[in-house]
RNA sequence: GGCCCCAUGGUCAAGAGGUUAAGACAUCGCCCUUUCACGGCGGUAACCCGGGUUCGAUUCCCGGUGGGGUCACCA
């Protein structure tokens, strides 16, 4: 038996070869420097930041060189599989501004490349691998799980790399002993199990120094030097599905794909796939290697997100508490790329995809999700977001996330009046952040929420009451803002109070405070707190009777 | 443990063979101000260590240390 009946043997049904694959997807016809790249989610249904930071690479990448950015789902573990996970992942990247060309979609798939469900594709990678065998670079392996995990013992104690490769399987040579080759023969057609491995030409357990390299150009690292890959890897498991290396290797391949963004997790699998490459006589796309979000583990050291152990960093949280996707976005750009800040600062009004995303201006040190930057990046971006915009992003986020807020939306115009307070001075202010803070922020405008948060100052508290009855007394809801602080500076001096904070500063004895104290005990009836926007503007928005009730209460 | 990646303030980071080593966030102080926010001014705070190359290294090279990752029929 040679491979090529060997081949057929195992696959003899398989009909099509490499080059129909070839002729069927054909390179892609766009504009020079195009780059097509690709999401491959595996479908769990859970996506955190750091998902979202490696698609939003290759969304920009492809879509500022009028490239293409598709999704292909990358189901080849069975036991991964979780319901409702692919539309999962399409509606939560597509909250945060990433949208596919090409690919799995909820109606099915678009484009000419696929399928793109790797579960779907078997046919392909059996016609690969049918080649690969024919070809003397693959060989199907009988061994069983506790041969294997005896070869690996005897490895270790002779402190050699642990695996499948040269000199440990006598099924990689099976052709070479005709004893073996029957076995082979006979099992196969007997139908036991068995896996495909790749037959690396690689040499084992050379010292480093003799390793053979190969230089690859990472988009994001540079020039890598890596070493050759001696490991005879599963490229077809026992099921018939083909490990991750192998589908990357041929999915990448056909489809055209030019740049693999992945984590730089992957970086120590980079040998094999540059070999399994070579055996399939292609060209290995451009690979960048990004590096991975981190965060403050519990031992204090910076440690890779986990799915498990880091709820707070799946997308759903960031939905949940009501950060706008266009502050998440900015935010990501920020540590994407180092210049993008600097970028933003010249360009404050500019829309985000006019930036120049570079993948030689990622970091290749990871970085650590900061909470504070992230709020301050929110804060800024809400500023260039209209009111109205944020009113009916708040709305949508409270019916999915936060119902208790209903009455906030009953009246939308006065919400973007809310919204918009000191937002337009020539100093604007920013204080919002993301929905709940939001909600907590402006609470005071309604009675459902509102309540008296803070105590009165000291300097003021005895006198409230009449503060209190003057104020409402001299009261005119018609009074411009200037007129309005007039009388309660009127009122703070009839009363004993300072004019102005200075003097009350300079000689605290001739007075009870100042004129400050004596508005934060009218602020405290109004809003519930000591800190808050202009009362004045505050009370506009609410209503004379509003306001005239607010300070009843108090009384 | 083997292999791979990484290393500038608390965090994100710019940077060049010779710099007073940017900037942003956080933090502290002051100013502005009826409070807060905004804004302004200022402060604290960094080139992991050791060799080598060099007139000179934080920058280049080597070694160490530290951190991360990876060693599956998971991706």
């Amino acid at each position: 038996m040679n491979n090529i009946e060997l081949s057929n043997l195992i696959y003899p049904d398989i009909e099509k070869t490499a080059s129909d694959y070839e002729a069927m997807y054909p390179a892609r016809n766009l504009p020079e420097g195009a780059r097509v790249t690709r999401l491959g989610p595996s479908p769990t249904g859970f996506i955190h930041l750091g998902n979202l930071y490696g698609a939003f690479v290759d969304e920009r990448l492809a879509h500022q060189s009028g490239g293409t950015f598709y999704l292909r789902i990358e189901d080849t573990d069975d036991k991964r599989f979780v319901e409702n996970a692919v539309e999962t992942i399409i509606s939560s990247l597509e909250f945060f501004g990433i949208n596919f060309d090409e690919g799995v979609t909820a109606d099915g798939d678009i484009g000419s490349y696929g399928d793109y469900t790797q579960s779907h594709r078997g046919e392909i990678y059996r016609t690969f691998a049918k080649k690969l065998l024919a070809e003397g670079w693959a060989y199907p392996c009988f061994l069983t799980e506790e041969e294997i995990s005896k070869i690996r013992e005897e490895q270790e104690a002779l402190k050699l790399a642990p695996g499948i490769y040269a000199g440990w399987s006598k099924y990689r040579d099976w052709d070479k002993d005709p004893e073996v080759a029957s076995e082979v023969e006979e099992r196969i057609k007997a139908g036991d199990s068995f896996v495909i491995r790749l037959k690396s030409q690689g040499t084992p357990n050379l010292p480093a120094e003799e390793l053979k390299r190969t230089t690859v150009v990472d988009a994001v690292r540079g020039k890598l030097e890596v070493p050759e890959n001696f490991q005879d890897i599963v490229i077809i498991k026992t099921t018939g599905i083909p490990t991750y290396h192998f589908a990357h290797a041929i999915d990448d391949h056909l489809m055209r794909t030019t740049h693999v963004v992945r984590g730089e997790e992957w970086l120590p699998s980079l040998p094999i796939h540059v070999e399994l490459f070579k055996a399939l006589g292609w060209e290995t796309p451009i690979y960048c290697h990004t590096a991975q979000l981190m965060k403050i583990g519990e031992d204090g050291n910076k440690r890779k997100l986990s799915k498990r152990k880091d709820p707070e960093l799946s997308l759903d949280y960031y939905r949940s508490q009501g950060y706008h996707p266009a502050c998440v976005r900015e935010y990501l750009l920020t540590i994407l790329n180092s210049n993008f800040e600097e970028w933003r600062a010249e360009n404050p009004e500019a829309d985000i995809d006019e930036f120049e995303f570079t993948t030689e201006k990622m970091s290749s040190s990871g970085a650590l999700f900061d909470l504070n930057k992230l709020n301050d990046v929110s804060k800024n971006t809400l500023l260039h977001i209209p009111a109205a915009d944020i009113a009916c992003f708040l709305k949508s986020w409270s019916e999915e996330f936060a119902p208790e807020y209903e009455y906030v939306f009953r009246d939308m115009e006065k919400l973007e009046k809310i919204l918009d307070i000191g937002r337009h001075d020539a100093r604007p202010r920013a204080d919002l952040v993301y929905a709940r803070q939001i909600m907590e922020f402006i609470g005071y405008f309604f009675d459902e929420a509102f309540e008296v948060k803070d105590e009165l100052p000291a300097e003021a508290a005895a006198d409230a009451h009449e503060i209190l009855k003057r104020y409402l007394e001299s009261y005119d809801h018609s009074d411009d803002n200037e007129v309005w602080f007039g009388k309660i500076r009127e009122m703070a001096v009839d009363m004993g109070y300072a004019a102005k904070p200075k003097d009350y500063k300079k000689n605290p004895d001739d007075y009870k405070g100042h004129v400050g104290h004596v508005s934060t005990v009218i602020r405290l009836a109004i809003v519930g707190r000591a800190q808050s926007p202009d009362v004045w503007t505050i009370q506009q928005i609410m209503g004379e009777d509003a306001v005239r009730s607010r300070i009843e209460r108090s009384l």
